[in-house]
DNA sequence: AAACTGACTAATA
DNA sequence: CTATTAGCCAGTT
């Protein structure tokens, strides 16, 4: 019988952060360390980050609200991808500040 | 297998 | 306010 099937963990961190992130409401944003604490324990802000670079086209995760902790955009690689970011999260309604800064008192996830 | 890199954060100076 | 250092852990070379 049995058998017990999986030999191997199908937890994928990254699941845990694309949960986190498809939390996120429309019209508001969080930081790479919110959604990591918010994933649960064994989660860095830096995981979040490779689990969105991985993430790659899936549009299931809103991965343009979440920004790092100086409420800004991180900048990405190659490509405008910030900038494109930028564009999204406008198209939200979220404002920018002249120097491309989120107020987290308006637009800041509380979870 | 060791070294390097990377969408980060917090603490210090 | 900026700059620097350290901690963090997975994926790649």
């Amino acid at each position: 019988m049995s058998a017990k099937i999986q030999p191997k963990q199908q937890p994928n961190y990254r699941e845990r952060v694309y949960a986190v992130v498809r939390k996120i409401p429309y019209g508001k944003v969080a930081t790479y360390g919110q959604v990591a604490r918010m994933a649960g324990a064994g989660i860095t802000a830096r995981m979040v980050g490779y689990a969105l670079a991985a993430l790659s086209d899936e549009k299931d995760v809103p991965w343009q609200r979440v920004i790092n902790h100086q409420g800004k955009i991180s900048p990405h690689g190659y490509g405008f991808g910030s900038a494109m970011q930028e564009t999204i999260l406008r198209e939200e309604g979220v404002q920018f500040s002249p120097e491309g800064v989120i107020d987290f008192n308006q637009f800041g996830w509380q979870g």
